[in-house]
DNA sequence: ATATAACTGGATATCTTTGTCCAGTTATCG
DNA sequence: CGATAACTGGACAAAGATATCCAGTTATAT
């Protein structure tokens, strides 16, 4: 239900908040998320129209987040690619009934009020301080390169590995 | 975020569940539903295969519910057409977390649970007996063709118009 | 300055969803 | 039985989402 534009998008933000500090080049993103790196560009070139992330051109350059993960929401970046669209208005456009919805239309949206309001609860910095022993983006099942595996085991503190 | 084609079963299915007695034409249920007649056919021989209704040929024919609109569920209609997929296992592909999800992919899942839950809680019926005056696919805004005023007034019985 | 790292943006390809068309089959009515 | 109503199923078209390719631009390091 949720677009593989929005699960690219999630995973990116996650790494690069987990990553705070150090840029990340779309080349390490893109293996990291295991995101095709070519489509991996759209989509943070979305997040970077809506003022999410900001890109850094040349050497040492890469994307790298333009707010602290804890202000940073889930419902911040779906909305950034992939805008969830509350049924403000019936379907059949019936222009009489107003805003008012009849009971098919309310359960419906509902559903996406509360799929809102989940995300809006939660930010990436909520994710990365997971208890959970399972991070997210990292593998546990492969020997990892050094700095996933740095990413992979930090939980003390917004890890900056390398 | 639910599909179209979810939205057009919906539909369908109220139509159906207020008409409840007599099977409906495509036709009928393509005007009033507001459904493009091709695709609906598609549609509704989805919900056909998918034993929610019955389809009769030649003249009186059409399509009727096969359930009591108290036994059909939201969730069983978005199954039969765009089944709502959980996230049962990494879609990163990591194996050894086995069905261990992690703190993204977890919440995700919490909010496909709770759109199931939602869904598999509201019946045809719920909808149908509604308090609301504003009856499902009823315009209200234009003067409607007597079937359909039928339909969108009675509400004290599951009606069975004309 | 120049080589190189890295992002930008446009063009194109592929797949899925949605929508349309039509010839064929089945059932009912008279 | 024949005419007609109504669904079936396959083929195809249009639009959107996803994916790929590549020439261009910008920034940094030396």
């Amino acid at each position: 239900m949720f677009s593989t534009t929005t699960e690219y998008a999630l995973r990116s933000m996650v790494l690069l908040a987990m990553r705070r500090g150090a840029p990340q080049t779309a080349q390490q993103i893109a293996t990291e998320t295991k995101v095709p790196i070519d489509y991996l560009f759209k989509v943070l070139q979305s997040l970077s129209r809506a003022g999410l992330v900001q890109a850094q051109r040349g050497k040492n350059g890469g994307f790298s987040l333009l707010d602290d993960p804890t202000d940073i929401s889930i419902y911040d970046v779906v909305q950034a690619v992939d805008p969830i669209k509350r049924i403000a208005k019936c379907p059949l456009g019936l222009k009489a009934h107003g805003v008012r919805l009849c009971s098919l239309h309310r359960k419906l949206d509902d559903a996406l009020r509360h799929v809102e309001e989940t995300f809006s609860s939660t930010s990436l910095a909520d994710l990365i301080d997971d208890a959970s022993p399972i991070r997210p983006l990292c593998a546990g099942d492969v020997v990892p390169p050094t700095k996933i595996k740095l990413l992979c085991t930090a939980r003390d503190s917004h890890a900056k590995p390398i």
